[in-house]
DNA sequence: GCCAACGTTGGC
DNA sequence: GCCAACGTTGGC
């Protein structure tokens, strides 16, 4: 799941624990949250626009079915006039903290790393901000993790 | 239903 | 700041 961490980061998950991936306006993104994800999947929490990007931490879906509740808020940038509070439009997942990355993985060590070369992530003109990730892509991943020294130990109490 | 124009994303 | 890629919009 993708965030521009001047929006939302790392950082602010751990603070807060769990998050609604709210202001995604993306129907094919919208679908993963809903039609795909299952409470218990693991989360790559990835920082977007900024330098470097890359993989900055782990979450885990805590709750599927989420309405995103800034569709009806008016003040909000994600507010949509065409929904409807009887049949919600904009349906998300909620994100718990796990870890933060002790040192970021970034996309420039994605694109070299072997066993990722069909990764959504990396292809021309991927702009979703929620991607699949195969379970063979995620076990690659892991290792690259270990590897940079690991999860840092601030881990989500409970 | 087509498709050009436009807006957004996001790496570089 | 540039620009490729892609989704959305709206006229026809």
């Amino acid at each position: 799941m993708k965030t521009e961490p001047e929006t939302f980061s790392i950082d602010d998950l751990a603070r807060v624990k769990v998050e609604p991936g709210t202001g995604v306006r993306n129907y094919q993104a919208r679908n993963l949250m809903r039609d795909q994800m299952q409470v218990g999947d693991d989360v790559l929490f990835y920082h977007s626009s900024c330098e470097p990007p890359g993989i900055a931490g782990l979450g885990r879906i805590e709750r599927t079915g989420v309405v995103d509740e800034t569709q009806f808020d008016p003040r909000s940038k994600y507010f949509d006039p065409g929904a409807d509070r009887a049949d919600p439009r904009w349906i998300c997942v909620d994100v718990a903290f796990v870890a933060k990355l002790r040192e970021l993985i970034p996309l420039a060590a994605l694109r070299t790393q072997p066993g990722l070369e069909d990764m959504a992530l990396l292809r021309r003109g991927m702009r979703l901000s929620v991607q699949p990730v195969t379970a063979a892509e995620h076990a690659v991943i892991l290792k690259m993790i270990k590897k940079a020294s690991g999860a840092s130990r601030t881990r989500a109490r409970s």
